[in-house]
DNA sequence: TTCATAATATAACGATCACTATCTGATTCA
DNA sequence: TGAATCAGATAGTGATCGTTATATTATGAA
């Protein structure tokens, strides 16, 4: 089964994705139903047709946006062994990320829009995010589970603060700077 | 001069303050600009005599915001000597601070809402975050100027970062725990 | 008191918002 | 072939959006 997509399946596809890039791009309150619907070549009824309204597309776009940062973990921790944090902070940071906002990670981009949401929202946020730091936590060092957890979100936090004050200044210079800096610590945190 | 503020500057500070406050709460999209009229007890008529356009109101907010936070470091670092980095960081990511978005550091609502923003806004922020990192600077250990600011500049991230998760995320104790993390994490990248 | 001006209110503009009821066209199965 | 089902389109709802032109009120000088 899950062979080819059927049509319908292939047309939700499209509609999530330019759900995902268009909430990360513009946030939730800066995306229109028919903006989505445009981008993804059908009208608002195929989207309420799939999605039922703009809180439920955005919780699809949240849990596809976080699952593939879940997909994406193992592979940097299987493709550069002990040294993943590094290679998992170089492209975090890098100028490809840096300037891709429709998308770059949703971590960076959609939790503020969490903030602001229904606490259903949160909730769902918090079992992905929860799974992203397990996911790291078995790539750390540190002698109990609590320590490398700490690691864990304490090396997000740096990399998620970095990334968004790099995209806010207007000198690449700068930017670069803030993302030099960043990855230093969230090498550092996840080490210590 | 500056003495006791006239009519107009009171109702001009009444209009910014509700416009800080709505921007940070709900994001330069979810907030209209009659809404900012009526929390300040006015009609948009006075809000476009004051300030023009949304944007216009969005960039006197922004500096608003970020001149507390240059006003503010000063203080600590007067107050909290040689442990004023841990002091910042208490508030920070502190339970107050965390709950309290409308009221809350414009570095942490305010930058996601800077990345979407028009060059100008870019340009504004960056000269703003600028004056900040030299202040932290100012109050930070490390062999020259380079290093001090490579450490300021990982510490807002830090802080930022966390502050964002930890109010994203549904339960007290994860959010208790990141900003745990972060705190930790972000003294540790103030000092290397 | 009168007049000029500044500060704010009022009312409206077209555009867009999220959403829904209804319809069309294609597919599927009997 | 015919009926049923379903994906998606169409056209519209009232509400709200940012903004502006105009009207009204308050202020201060002469």
């Amino acid at each position: 089964m899950a062979q080819t997509p059927t049509k319908k399946e292939q047309t939700r596809a499209r509609i999530l994705d330019a759900a995902s890039q268009s909430f990360r791009s513009n946030g939730f309150a800066g995306t229109g139903v028919d903006g989505i619907a445009k981008a993804a070549g059908v009208t608002s009824g195929a989207f309420y047709a799939h999605f039922g309204s703009k809180d439920g597309a955005f919780e699809a776009a949240l849990a596809a946006g976080t699952d593939e940062v879940i997909d994406s973990i193992p592979n940097f921790q299987t493709e550069f062994g002990a040294d993943w944090v590094g290679a998992f902070a170089d492209y975090y940071l890098g100028e490809a990320h840096r300037h891709d906002l429709a998308c770059g990670c949703a971590m960076t981009t959609l939790s503020p829009e969490v903030v602001r949401a229904d606490p259903a929202v949160h909730i769902a946020y918090e079992a992905k995010m929860n799974r992203i730091v397990d996911l790291i936590t078995d790539g750390l060092d540190g002698d109990t589970d609590e320590v490398r957890q700490t690691r864990a979100w304490a090396m997000l936090s740096t990399l998620i603060g970095g990334l968004t004050l790099s995209r806010a200044v207007a000198s690449p210079d700068i930017a670069n700077g803030i993302a030099a800096a960043a990855r230093t610590a969230a090498l550092a945190a996840s080490e210590a």
